[in-house]
DNA sequence: TAAGTATGTTAAG
DNA sequence: TTAACCTACTTAC
């Protein structure tokens, strides 16, 4: 379920779980055995998340960097952990909390050297308040690639995924195929600043939603939806059903590998 | 039992 | 541009 805001709820759980405290570490998987010996019995003093990515600090030289993936899942709990099911990759437990990590695309030791060289590939990210929105505006302005490929390019923007790219530019109003560089300035302003308060409140709210008050099903008379990825949203995953504003059908194609999702006819800037 | 699906990234061609 | 890779769960046969 990983999006740039759940990214940032993982580091806050941890910290809140085990910061500053001993920890045992674990792999019943077995891929992450070895590394998982060096930091065992150690304290867990520190936290970050940059994007998609997630470091769990153990000393000034040490973390465990994290990448979910398409897949991959935290569990965490209180009291005894339960027995090892299924592929458990990392297992902390503290006296009275536990956590459990499966199906991640990475979790492996780096030093800071490298760790700084996995921020330093990173866009901005809008949940973070060192953030510099500058920095992707300028890749933006220059680029032929569409919007919607340079939204989910890490590069230039790190934490948004799909979710987040198709409903900005819902929002935006903003058609997915428009070229980078024919964006005017106030429409990307505008974009980041949509982008910055969407992930907000879904780090806040522990899921994305992205519809204003006035477009809901009960705002426009409809019956309430039942989505399974569990938010509201303008034109995710709702191929060939009624946009919520136009009532129009929702468009969907594959782009660079991923679904794109938009309104043809709201989407016209 | 097999196939299909998923909010992602990387490497090979 | 395509395939490979992480894992669990749902649906079809």
């Amino acid at each position: 379920m990983p999006e740039g805001h759940v990214v940032h709820r993982l580091a806050a759980r941890y910290l809140g779980s085990f910061g500053g405290r001993t920890v045992a570490v674990s792999s019943p998987q077995g891929r992450f055995a070895d590394s998982a010996s060096r930091v065992d019995g150690r304290v867990l003093e520190s936290t970050e998340a940059h994007g998609k990515q997630l470091f769990l600090g153990f000393g000034a030289d040490e973390w465990v960097r994290i990448h979910l993936g398409i897949y991959g899942k935290v569990a965490f709990g209180r009291g005894e952990p339960p027995a090892p099911v299924g592929a458990i990759r990392l297992r902390m437990v503290a006296d009275d909390a536990w956590s459990e990590l499966r199906g991640p695309a990475a979790c492996e030791l780096i030093g800071s050297g490298e760790k700084a060289d996995v921020v330093s590939r990173l866009g901005p990210d809008p949940l973070r308040a060192d953030a510099d929105p500058e920095r992707a505006w300028e890749r933006i302005r220059r680029s032929r690639s569409s919007i919607a490929t340079l939204l989910m390019d890490q590069h230039v923007i790190a934490g948004a995924g799909n979710i987040f790219r198709a409903e900005v530019l819902f929002r935006r109003g903003i058609d997915p195929l428009r070229a980078g560089r024919d964006l005017t300035r106030a429409e990307w302003d505008a974009m980041w600043t949509d982008l910055k308060s969407l992930m907000d409140n879904s780090v806040h709210v522990g899921r994305i939603d992205t519809v204003r008050p006035e477009h809901t099903p009960e705002a426009m008379g409809r019956p309430p939806r039942v989505d399974d990825h569990g938010g509201e949203v303008y034109v995710y995953r709702r191929a060939a059903q009624d946009c919520h504003v136009c009532r129009g059908p929702i468009s969907m194609r594959e782009l660079a590998g991923r679904n794109l999702f938009w309104c043809p006819s709201c989407q016209n800037r």
